[in-house]
DNA sequence: CTTGACAACCAAAACGTTTTGGAGTATAAT
DNA sequence: ATTATACTCCAAAACGTTTTGGTTGTCAAG
């Protein structure tokens, strides 16, 4: 509307268009007195820079683009809201805009929001996240080298630079928690099959089993979509099952929530009758009843540490790091309960007597 | 960098940029053999339209803006996760694009973020949730007459459009449904003081009260953050109190889980030794435990609607209703119980027997 | 042979910045 | 007096589009 340029400025004060945008920007070639005149003038007219002309000419976008992979309508997901609040953070620290896109994952939408991102030139640089097996946006990406740093592996050859947690060690360090505790029947609620994640964890906990001589019958593994609702119905057909295990391991909190809501809607009691273990530590986690032993992977850290490396890629800096793996760590709560009678084994634990609850 | 302009293909096809322009554009001024030129080349050379460079020319960003008002570092509330699909998905109908902040509210950072937005013309329009007393947004985008949509009412005299629930019918609702129960000593977890809707909502718990005859001791009146954290930390103020209530209603589902979690930690079962309801009917209050009995508030819906609303704006459309105000829903679950043993007034409840859970 | 209509094209301006490469005037050094 | 050196300032180009207001032909009607 009546937006006030440089132009008005300039005509206002008698000055041309480029003495004032350089008076505005700092530079050292125009007089004080000057300046003074042009700062009080920008302030009594109220101008504000037009961000797009600005772009326009730099060539640079000060954005970054963000495309949250959304499943159903009703998407509710902690990780992300807590990832968002990491990213968008650190882009605010360092003074670049947050393009955000809701797409579901490996459709012509998401796709055309990419393309749109990067060779729209709308953004200076992706965020790509949880990886999924032949991940097309890696691909896509490292084709045209469009600046991107992903959360997660991939399987593509490429070379790009991500944050990923061991999902491997990640998992390693549950069913030993639980294999200490005693259990001999473990089942698994795990990630869809095309997320690169899934594949880690999976991998950790079959070969932590396997180390251990234990075995995990098909029947005990079971996958779920990532939502308490699909914890739920998991956890329902596994204690259908003749032979129930005494032991799920979720692979992410929401559906371990689900599962405990299952397990206690049939009166059992988890960390008790049965262990319940989940993954990622969102907040909700320490304040469920059961608390939930889970493992702690720091999101919010997460997302400052992708969009802060993207950041210095757009900027030319080199990466000192272009591959960061965190050892995620064990959080044990009261879901996996620490005394098991009735099971075999439950010789002296170090880790019995109080539990580590972190409330006030 | 290597991007194709406009000017690339004129030179190529041996046209001008006018023509190649309108050519692409789908103009009737430009012979159909022209444009299949054209279009064959724009494809070969992998031209893809600068949309900085539109939107300076449209004065136009077909863009929406949206600052999340984010607590703490650790922030994660499904409220806002839902939300955002639901404004992301509304978004990307009608080929919007979502610009993202998250900021502190009431801070120099968050004024920063929407000025920027607003003044510097990076978006067409702004979203604008969770109102608050006396609300500087309000008055600041209806000061410079930028169009946009708000989540939530406001006590400034400006007319502006909004979506709203009914907070005090939707309290109404629930203490109805726990004096019904036969409770006498009810408490409140309620949200801060300066957000709108707390008042609201703390209204309808007033008014209904008093209408019943029945009184809101000062010490059954706990404000909280809207954290899981501070409704486990409120709730264990109130079951320290020499006279416990016997019914907890708060203000949102996140501080009634965590309310439910400090009840269960001192071995009350809930829904039965005491009542606890939220308000929201965020995902995860169907599948808690006990489930939550709550008011169902339609956020993604509401996402939805003030986008679609504000687009219309922007689209210089006349909006139908410029304020709605959703009535919400009694979702009665397994938190507030049905028979209440011990407490007076246990008469034949019409909705005793079966309890409408309804999952799979 | 003129006139008008129509089809196909285009040069130039505009959007609001920043940057480039000077130009003009003092003051200081020779 | 002349050259050098700052110190201020500015016109014009550039960024990549879209829009405006044409111009050129061609062909049918008069």
């Amino acid at each position: 509307m009546g937006s006030v340029t440089l132009k008005d400025l300039a005509a206002e004060l008698g000055l041309s268009v480029t003495t004032v945008s350089r008076a505005l920007a700092g530079y050292g070639d125009v007089a004080e007195s000057t300046r003074s005149r042009v700062l009080d003038a920008a302030k009594k007219m109220g101008y504000f820079p037009d961000v797009t002309a600005r772009r326009l000419q730099k060539g640079r976008t000060d954005t970054i683009g963000f495309v949250i992979p959304t499943s159903g309508p009703r998407f509710s997901d902690p990780f992300f809201s807590e990832l968002l609040a990491g990213i968008g953070n650190e882009a605010a620290r360092h003074n670049f805009d947050l393009l955000v896109s809701t797409r579901p994952p490996d459709t012509v939408e998401e796709q055309a929001a990419y393309r749109r991102m990067a060779e729209g030139r709308l953004v200076d640089g992706l965020l790509v996240v949880r990886t999924r097996v032949q991940d097309w946006r890696i691909d896509y990406l490292s084709g045209i080298a469009f600046p991107f740093v992903s959360f997660g592996r991939s399987d593509l050859e490429a070379d790009f630079p991500y944050v990923d947690e061991d999902g491997f060690h990640g998992f390693k360090l549950v069913i030993e928690h639980l294999i200490e505790l005693g259990h001999q029947h473990i089942a698994c609620i795990s990630a869809p099959r095309d997320l690169m994640f899934s594949f880690s964890r999976a991998k950790g906990l079959a070969a932590t089993l396997e180390q251990h001589g234990l075995s995990l019958p098909s029947e005990y593994c079971l996958v779920g979509n990532l939502t308490q609702q699909s914890g739920f119905e998991a956890m329902n057909e596994l204690l259908d099952l003749p032979h129930p295990p005494t032991a799920v391991a979720s692979c992410n909190d929401l559906m371990a929530l689900g599962a405990i809501s299952a397990a206690q809607r049939r009166g059992l009691v988890v960390g008790q009758d049965i262990a319940i273990t989940g993954f990622d530590d969102i907040p909700l986690a320490e304040h469920s009843h059961p608390s939930l032993t889970t493992v702690r992977q720091p999101v919010y850290e997460i997302g400052r540490q992708i969009c802060r490396m993207l950041i210095h890629m757009i900027l030319g800096e080199e990466l000192p790091t272009r591959h960061v793996l965190l050892q995620p760590e064990l959080i044990v709560r009261e879901s996996s309960g620490q005394s098991w009678p009735g099971l075999a084994d439950t010789g002296p634990d170090k880790k019995g007597g109080e539990l580590p609850i972190e409330n006030t």
